[in-house]
DNA sequence: TGACCCCGTTGACATTTGTCAATGGAATTT
DNA sequence: AAATTCCATTGACAAATGTCAACGGGGTCA
């Protein structure tokens, strides 16, 4: 149940076995099925969520009701609307399974509790950030200015290995553009 | 010279007068006039800077030779590529000067003792993080799936204050549209 | 001061992408 | 197994945005 956080946490500090096993007591673990939602829209994002096994993705609603997908996590990730955790503010964000899934969470008394007693943990944490802002970063340089086939090609490229586990609309929401382009980039680029 | 940056951190964490004359001594300052660089594609990254007077923006430069605008940064804001600075690898973004600018460099080394002998010094950059991917994700949110005047909206709202302070080209450049594009919208929206 | 260049604007037209509607297949539910 | 829903595809057309070219004002530099 604690393979992908281990793995995750090992890999960006050196953690003792002691440290570890604070860790997997703090985590909740929770398990979560398929079009389930973790958050949603109007209630305030309390717990930050580790994936370790499934898929969820977030996304918001315009005034149109069209959905805007924000961001898809797999095993290995973290997924959760920081903006809501930090402020306590409202959600605007809705995250959602997109497989039956298992988690690990964390509320903000279990993060704030680890933050004080586990040096490694801030660290890791600070690491996490700055690698997820650097996805952001890159995924902002693939969205503007350029065209609907060339930000499909990235996404490619970026999401090889579990492209078939996301449906293709939820694909075209993520790039920013409809269903049916999508659908058109592809038939003409497999020629 | 360094009033924005100890505003900044007596805004996020409480700090000792020691710890802020520790910070002072640790800041490289440095001029830079409009027009200049402060980093260029191909060079590693290798110090975050943050801003005391003055501004900056950061920009890719795709295939064809045109410029996307990543950033913005004026008073009180940090600039650089995380990335390059993270990896060492060289850096695909440009930072250039908008108008005569006074920062406060961190390099690899200085960064690091800072984190090493400033506890708070980790919390602050942790939070800083937080707060610039928490709006990175709003931007991404405020370009996926809306009209070139929905996004135009939006950047007025959130840069009302520094507007005249950036030409068009770049804010057009930022929003992933032409410049002719905002041009337009600009006049349809007077009306 | 004069020459130059940058940049914002405008027009005409091309291209891309969105919208709406219909279809058929696959998956899910009963 | 049948019914239902969801989703990818396709076509025809509309709307948004990009491209190219020209113009002119304002700032900059010699």
């Amino acid at each position: 149940m604690f393979e992908q956080l281990i793995k995750s946490i090992q890999d960006k500090v050196p953690a003792t076995e002691e440290e570890l096993q604070l860790c997997k007591h703090y985590f909740t673990p929770k398990k979560i099925r398929k079009k389930q939602f973790l958050l949603q829209e109007g209630d305030v994002c309390n717990r930050l969520a580790f994936v370790e096994k499934g898929s969820l993705y977030s996304y918001s609603t315009d005034a149109k009701g069209t959905q805007r997908v924000i961001q898809f996590a797999f095993e290995g990730w973290w997924i959760s609307d920081l903006y809501s955790f930090f402020t306590k503010e409202p959600s605007n964000l809705n995250i959602e399974a997109l497989e039956d899934s298992e988690l690990l969470l964390l509320d903000h008394e279990q993060h704030d509790y680890l933050l004080k007693n586990i040096p490694q943990y801030e660290t890791y944490t600070r690491l996490i950030l700055q690698n997820a802002y650097v996805a952001l970063q890159r995924r902002i340089e693939g969205t503007i200015g350029l065209t609907a086939e060339e930000k499909y090609s990235r996404f490619l490229n970026q999401y090889s290995t579990c492209l078939n586990r996301v449906p293709q609309h939820l694909i075209a929401s993520y790039l920013g553009i409809t269903p049916e382009t999508l659908s058109r980039i592809r038939k003409q680029m497999t020629r």
